[in-house]
DNA sequence: TTTTTTTGAGTCAATATGACTCAAAATTAA
DNA sequence: TTAATTTTGAGTCATATTGACTCAAAAAAA
């Protein structure tokens, strides 16, 4: 992973003003939640059948992106005007995250939404609203589900080798990794298994391994603590 | 713990339908979402400022306990047809979990809920609705976060005895636990200072410790998995 | 006074971890 | 063609942690 600390945002703008936030949008009456936090994704990316995790829920009473409007503008247009009526309103975000593959992502703009982007993730603070505090919590979240949940597998390709995937939780650990070590522990859990040898170029051939199917891929011993 | 899996239920009686649900409610227009779940739980059981995990958002489009109706029944008082509307919306819940000590709680019906009960947690498939399922989903969640927040920090006094904890944790892990190892790792972390001596009634005396104000809570050392 | 119960402290073998070295397989350079 | 370089797989070893114990101290009960 060259730079893999990256999230999609969207632009939003109104005579002067301008957001920066997350991608998001409404759940309709009779639509699941995670139906429509699909459907947004799909519209903004494409990406289809990826595994996410709903991490957070934002729900002060004051969350509105009123707040970063200059209210004595003059909007003119009814997509403005309506745009504007949307912004004001009290909103109440369920969170979903998805790590991905940045070079495999074509994004779109999107009904509510002008353009979509990459932000590295140090440039969260020009974020509207609360969304800055919404990928800190992501990210917390992420590194509390790292032993337990393989979302990361959304990076990966159905066959990978150990030093492919070591190389995918370093950086979502931002630590480097012993080498032997990692093979260690990854392999004494048991959760992969060798599915053939990689024949392309670069240097000596890695080994290639599947995550076993329906398999627990959790890293720590569940449930004990030294006790 | 003398039986600590039990969970709070409220009995719904439209008819001769009868519905067993878990507390719940609304949340207004100008209220925060954590306000609102604060607010039912106080009319519930009274309790305050104790420590809450919101664990999981079920959303899904035909989340409604319509389903649960006799739908052919005459609703008569204008009571039973106003429950009756609420009762048929689809809901989206956002699901709080906390542990609490059930000895100390006096229940109150609630504005929606005729009767407050204990459900032993054995008995959770006679819940309406998806009932049982949020029940599971936060037992999962609670173990997945055991070992990273003091939720259990509820259950216990501002000072409490070496024993005292673990009796909590075995509980809530539903496991016996070596008494010498449980101290030995708890104390290595440095979370709990010792207070002074329990001087109450019982055999030997034991030591009373205080959980460290702000400190990490962990029990596994953080983002480190063997590698 | 003796026994029983409960708590705090310690031992020790087995296991896991952290920090390494070394060799094999392929590419690249000489 | 050979040597150097890069990448991957395998192994070593001291240290730290864990799991299964024993033992003694303090208080109540027999």
């Amino acid at each position: 992973m060259k730079n893999p600390s990256t999230v999609i945002v969207n632009r939003i703008s109104i005579e002067k003003s301008d957001f920066v936030v997350l991608p998001g949008g409404y759940v309709n009456q009779n639509e699941d939640v995670e139906a429509a936090m699909e459907r947004i994704v799909s519209e903004s990316t494409g990406l289809e059948k990826i595994l996410f995790k709903q991490f957070a829920v934002f729900g002060g009473a004051n969350r509105s992106f009123g707040n970063n409007l200059v209210h004595h503008k003059v909007f003119k247009t009814a997509s403005e005007k309506a745009m504007l009526k949307w912004l004001s309103k009290r909103f109440v975000s369920i969170c979903y995250l998805a790590l991905v593959d940045y070079s495999k992502i074509k994004l779109k703009p999107t009904q509510f939404m002008d353009t979509a982007a990459w932000l590295p993730i140090n440039q969260v603070k020009k974020l509207a609203m609360d969304h800055a505090d919404i990928v800190k919590s992501a990210h917390d979240s992420l590194l509390k589900e790292m032993p337990y949940a393989p979302i990361a597998s959304n990076l990966l390709p159905a066959r990978f080798t150990l030093p492919e995937l070591q190389a995918l939780v370093e950086s979502i650990l931002n630590r480097t990794i012993d080498r032997p070590n990692f093979r260690r522990k990854i392999l004494s859990t048991g959760m992969i298994a060798k599915v053939g040898v990689d024949s392309s170029n670069k240097r000596r051939p890695a080994d290639l391994y599947s995550f076993k199917h329906g398999r627990n891929t959790s890293l720590i011993d569940e449930y004990k603590f030294g006790f």
